[in-house]
DNA sequence: TGTAGCGTCGTAAACGTTTACGGTAACGAG
DNA sequence: CTCGTTACCGTAAACGTTTACGACGCTACA
């Protein structure tokens, strides 16, 4: 005899007012209830999950697919854990647990995604590293599974989605750079089809268009988004013949080794070259000279991820009237002294 | 009509052939099969894993628990991601796949894990960042879940673990700074009660006795794992009167934080403290001088993780015939200028 | 022809919950 | 006393699988 049979044998009462009793229900008596929640302490009864969701059709879990392969590569695991806090942080109000589902690198996101939406172990999904074309999308939206996207993406149709302000970076950027006398800015890009390089690019070139400043198709630089890209980058505006006197980065690590390779150089970032830099984070705190880059609160972002698709659960939306949101996530400029010589 | 009872009707054949099919049974025709699995495919059919696991009692997945509050401090950037890779590789070989378990911040992690595991919602574990006396070991034994442990602890018991070799790293450390004429030589430890820092210290007072060099406690210095408790430890050595000439790390950002100290103050890695660090990683890489540290592969010991917690599984123990797997994961030594001026 | 063996399949129970439904006792109002 | 109401609780079905068991048809061999 085990579970729920076990406690309500011990406490001579039905399975029925014992399960009725853990899940507050209002047609059981204060006397039982107690004797019910004190026995299931007491034995460390935990209601088992498969036999609930079996019932319920729901699993109490939401998932957070990570791409082993894309994310190393486009964000470090800080960024998930800060994240992680902030949403587990609004699932545990109801009674929710987060779990994170890392898609291994020799997997298509596609065919993972499906075998987890099928096994149907988690009631809602995020998923990030939105590609310019992401099927999961379509996936998700034609198994109406709940779901938010860290990162817009050009896949047609309505769905919900937080991205941080890669326009707005790119657009900063530019500003601070053209006040103190750049013309000849270039800027890095991914060289994947992550989706947040195209937006990026985008406000990069209206920004150049805004200052009157040419296009030079020489100055969009795709490199892969890790320290040794940023290494390589530095390298190959080294080698230019009409090098830029600045640029800006769409991922936290390329000034890593941008930096490297400017020492090994002899020359020093901010004054032989101005670096605006992406995300301020544990690192580029304590770069020198210090990063210009823009902050994020990872905790808050996680928050309004958690937020935003509970709104989208007709099981939680009653406490959170947000519709579909659709959000541009705002980050903060930090400045530094890797601009400006 | 949904799940298997739809597929099985659309075929005309039974549920339970069905089931046999998909499952691989032997007593199914080899033609019912083919059709079954055709049709599965077809209609995207994937077994109900509430179903599953309620009938089978297993749950086909691993968790991996990680601590959102130490992990964070303790390990950094890409070191999960690369480990879950490593996992996931062996777990999928047997149908079994990964989730990862993040315990927030300001949940208690025993309190957590008992959850996780009174939902049974996976088959076995992997814990991490395992304290000096860690009764997450205690819950796991006691429910006979099937568990291994990154990293040792003092909990008595015996148990399955692997434990990066930090015994070794101060060893080789001190052998380093001393063939390079260093006798007064720090040591960094972290300041909470992750059993990796005692490993670490013991390792340090026998390496300094086997050199007969002297002990002295002001220079085993406690702080915080993080690039800011670095950035302390520099601005402690740096007030100290009888300032040590080197010093051994083990947290892999506390580097970061010292370079910066150092540089405020006009001197330099290497040259004015040899600096011995802890785990290669994406930043060290390109720190300058380059940093003294040893290197692990990741995906190696996720793979060795995943056999090894395998070994404990009566279902899968067959293909890995390990036993209790203790070991101690060898790091190796990647020479730098840090360390030597 | 009888029967043993084999290959293939259908039947139904079981896993641990939740919940719709009905039933009982107590109580108050008429 | 009767009847309706309320508060509480027990019963049993249902969720989607897997699997032990038995049944059936066929072949082979005595």
């Amino acid at each position: 005899m085990k579970g729920i049979r076990r406690l309500a044998q011990d406490l001579n009462i039905s399975i029925g007012t014992v399960s009725r009793a853990l899940n507050g229900r209002s047609d059981v008596s204060e006397d039982t209830r107690r004797r019910v929640l004190e026995a299931a302490a007491e034995m460390g009864y935990v209601p088992n999950q498969a036999g609930r969701s079996l019932r319920q059709g729901s699993t109490n879990a939401i998932g957070f697919m990570i791409e082993l392969g894309a994310d190393i590569n486009s964000n470090s695991d800080t960024f998930f854990m800060g994240v992680f806090d902030g949403v587990q942080s609004v699932l545990t109000r109801h009674h929710l647990d987060l779990v994170a589902l890392p898609c291994p690198t020799d997997e298509n996101p596609s065919v993972y995604l499906q075998r987890m939406i099928g096994r149907r172990l988690v009631d809602g999904l995020i998923i990030s590293a939105t590609h310019r074309k992401d099927s999961r999308i379509d996936l998700l939206t034609k198994a109406r599974i709940p779901f938010i996207a860290l990162g817009r993406s050009m896949t047609s149709g309505d769905y919900p989605w937080i991205d941080l302000d890669f326009d707005g970076v790119a657009r900063r950027g530019i500003d601070r750079l053209v006040a103190a006398g750049h013309s000849r800015i270039a800027a890095a890009v991914p060289s994947n089809d992550i989706n947040l390089g195209f937006v990026f690019l985008d406000g990069y070139k209206a920004a150049l268009k805004r200052h009157g400043l040419p296009l030079d198709p020489a100055l969009i630089m795709r490199v892969p988004s890790s320290e040794l890209g940023g290494y390589q980058l530095g390298r190959d505006i080294l080698a230019m013949k009409d090098r830029p006197t600045a640029i800006i980065l769409n991922y936290e690590l390329l000034a890593l080794g941008i930096y490297r390779q400017l020492a090994e150089a002899g020359l020093q970032p901010g004054r032989d070259l101005a670096i605006v830099g992406f995300r301020e984070n544990p690192v580029s705190r304590f770069m020198s000279p210090r990063l210009t880059c823009f902050r994020v609160s990872l905790r808050d972002l996680g928050i309004a991820l958690g937020e935003s698709l509970l709104a989208t659960m007709p099981a939680y939306a009653e406490a959170y009237p947000l519709g579909m949101v659709q959000r541009i996530w705002p980050m903060e400029l930090v400045p530094g002294e890797s601009d400006v010589g």
